[in-house]
Formats: structure tokens, C-alpha cells, sequence
RNA sequence: GCCGCGGUAGCUCAGUGGUAGAGCGUCUCUCUGAAAAAGAGAAAGUCGUCGGUUCAAUUCCGACUCGCGGCA
């Protein structure tokens, strides 16, 4: 019925909790609705990263092309504003060939960026600056911004220190205040959230640790350091990555190692539910099964 | 059996003659180019048990009890 507007493209968003099951489910939905994954983990996106980033293998990809996957270098930083932008390219090539798009990932921040149309603003990271501020005291930085920016001063979190920079990084940048958030959906989602307890969440994230140590998880590390990545960088890059530099760097023996990552994955667990448990969109699922009734729903009779 | 050390928040431990703190964990919460990042708040202890000294004891003294180490 009615001539198709200009309606919004659907996609396909697949979140959980890390150790949750995200890849395995977006895979199956791609095979059986025509899909493509468009991978939302800030950490997956570079290369050399695999193992201890649980990047999904060519043989689990089944043959369903995969986006935004080590498209960067662990020698530099990648930014939501980078993934913004490559993630849009590849959701229009996938609907250019009139395939399905489908999110999958534990960042929310970069699901929200590409999903919410979050429109960042356009100034760049002025590492200089930042070092610079980094000196100064909250307090200090709060009381400035107040007199630059009391719009942004009066909504931003005034013990942020990282906050608090970045404002003073667009002000600069731009002559101007920072500008209200804004968001732009360009797509019509159908959010698909993985239901898990923590318990049975526990119990994989322990398996998993196995697995990834069993597949030499501990010298991919080492890989990455003698390609020129230092030590603190890696560490940065937290979990997996920042727990076995420095076991490799005899800092801690090997079961501290492993406690860390096991801590560390639960508390991000939990911090990834917090983004989302409020968020009335999701539709949170069991199983496969859950999820393919949604899809069906969603894709076919919408039409309309 | 004797000697020594210890028993304080869920865990590891600080501490004080005027009824207690930290780190971690837990629970809420925030999120404007680092997001596996960066931050905010809250709950939580009859200070091993029983007596004594004292105006006042978790803190001093004694007994008991449990744990650890040593000697027999």
C-alpha cells in the first residue's frame, strides 16, 4: 500500500555483554536474512589484535562478509569519530547491494555513535593540549570552563578531568562553545540485546580465558610488542591485552594474570549492561530462535 | 604442653583510651573524536568471647577460644 518514501534502511543490531555470544547470533541472522556484519568493538578494529580481542575467525564468518575489522593499526589511535565514519560507508555498500546490515558489538558507544546519529563534534584530539591540561587540577579546569562555556560547564561531569579537556579542545579549536549534543537516526534499528545471567556469563568468561591461553593468547602479545608497540600502549588497551604485558613483563606471575582478566571481564560486563539495561529499544533474547521470529517481524512485515 | 604472632567491612589489612578507616569487591549512576577508556555516589563492621582497670575500652590488663609459626 502507498508508494515507499523515503523510509528509513533497516539494520540489524546485535548487542550483549562481552563472552555473551554477540558473533555466533549475527552470523546466523546474516546467513538466513541476506546479511553483512558491521562490527561495533573498539578493540577488534586493529590488526595484529585477534585472539585477545575474541575477533570472530575466518572459518566462524561462514562466508558473510565482515566490516570494520582490523581496519586500523595498534600503533595509533582510532576514535568514535573515525568509526562513525568508516560504519557508515560500509552499511550504504551493504544496502547498495541490497543486503541487510547488521551492528554487532560490545562498544556501546560506537553503536550509539552510528546507530543515534550522535553528531560529534568536529574538532579533532590535540594530544599537545591535552598533555598540557593534564597538569592542571579539576577544580581548575571546572572553574575555567565556567567562564568560557557555561552551558557546557553546567551539564558536564566536573571531576572528568578527560571531560573537562575536551571541552576546552573544541573551544579552542572552533572559537566557539561546545555545541549540544544532537542526534541524527539515520537508520531504522531493530535492537536485539543477548540475555545472560551473570552466572552463566561467569562460567563462559572463565571457559573462554582457557581457550584463548590455549591458543596462545599470552605471545600474540608478545607479536604485538615486537612490532613496535610499547608496553604501555598495549596496556592501555586493557583486559586481555594489559594483564598479559605484564605478565610479560614479569611484573605479576601467571595466575595473577589470569584473576585479572577474569575480574577486569566481569566488571566490564557489568559496566556494558549499565549503558543498556535502561534502554527500552532492546529486545532482549534467549536464543536464535527469539531472535529469528523479531527479525522476521521486523524485515518482512513491516513492509507494510 | 610451652613461647611468639595474629583474630577490625564480603576479602586484604591500617588505626586510636573518647564506640572506627583504606584498597579491592558489591550496589546505584554519568557518559559530546581515549569508551576494554574516564568519572560520581551509596550500602556495609555488637573492632574473636567473657571479665577487670577507668568517667570512658576496639585500644590497657587477665582468662578463654580460634588460626599461624617455633620449641619440646
Amino acid at each position: 500500500m502507498g508508494i515507499k518514501r523515503k523510509d528509513k534502511p533497516k539494520i540489524i543490531i546485535v548487542l550483549g555483554p562481552t563472552s555473551s555470544g554477540k558473533s555466533e547470533l549475527a552470523v546466523k541472522l546474516s546467513l538466513k536474512f541476506n546479511g553483512e556484519v558491521v562490527s561495533a568493538d573498539s578493540r577488534q578494529v586493529y590488526r595484529g589484535m585477534d585472539i585477545g580481542s575474541g575477533k570472530i575467525t575466518p572459518e566462524e564468518m561462514k562466508g558473510v562478509p565482515h566490516h570494520l575489522l582490523d581496519v586500523a593499526s595498534p600503533k595509533r589511535k582510532f576514535t568514535v569519530a573515525q568509526y562513525k565514519e568508516l560504519s557508515q560507508k560500509a552499511i550504504e555498500k551493504i544496502l547498495k547491494k541490497k543486503k541487510t546490515p547488521v551492528v554487532c558489538g560490545g562498544t556501546a558507544f560506537y553503536i550509539a555513535a552510528l546507530v543515534n546519529g550522535i553528531v560529534i563534534p568536529e574538532v579533532s584530539p590535540d594530544w599537545k593540549l591535552r598533555k598540557e591540561l593534564e597538569r592542571k587540577n579539576t577544580e581548575q579546569l571546572y572553574k575555567e570552563l565556567k567562564k568560557k562555556d557555561p552551558v557546557r560547564a553546567k551539564n558536564i561531569d566536573k571531576r572528568n578531568k578527560r571531560r573537562l579537556i575536551r571541552a576546552f579542545e573544541i573551544i579552542k579549536e572552533t572559537k566557539r562553545p561546545v555545541p549540544k549534543i544532537k542526534t541524527k537516526p539515520p537508520y531504522s534499528p531493530l535492537y536485539l540485546g543477548i540475555k545472560i545471567s551473570q552466572e552463566e556469563l561467569n562460567k563462559k568468561i572463565k571457559k573462554r580465558l582457557k581457550k584463548r591461553l590455549k591458543l596462545r593468547m599470552v605471545e600474540e602479545t608478545k607479536r604485538i610488542k615486537d612490532n613496535g608497540v610499547s608496553w604501555k600502549r598495549i596496556e592501555g588497551f586493557g583486559l586481555e591485552y594489559r594483564w598479559t604485558a605484564l605478565y610479560l613483563q614479569d611484573k605479576i606471575n601467571y595466575e595473577e594474570m589470569k584473576q585479572g582478566i577474569i575480574a577486569n571481564t566481569r566488571k566490564l560486563s557489568k559496566r556494558q549492561m549499565q549503558w543498556w539495561k535502561r534502554d527500552e529499544r532492546i529486545n532482549w533474547v534467549k536464543n536464535y530462535r527469539e531472535a529469528e521470529a523479531l527479525t522476521k517481524t521486523f524485515l518482512w512485515l513491516s513492509e507494510g
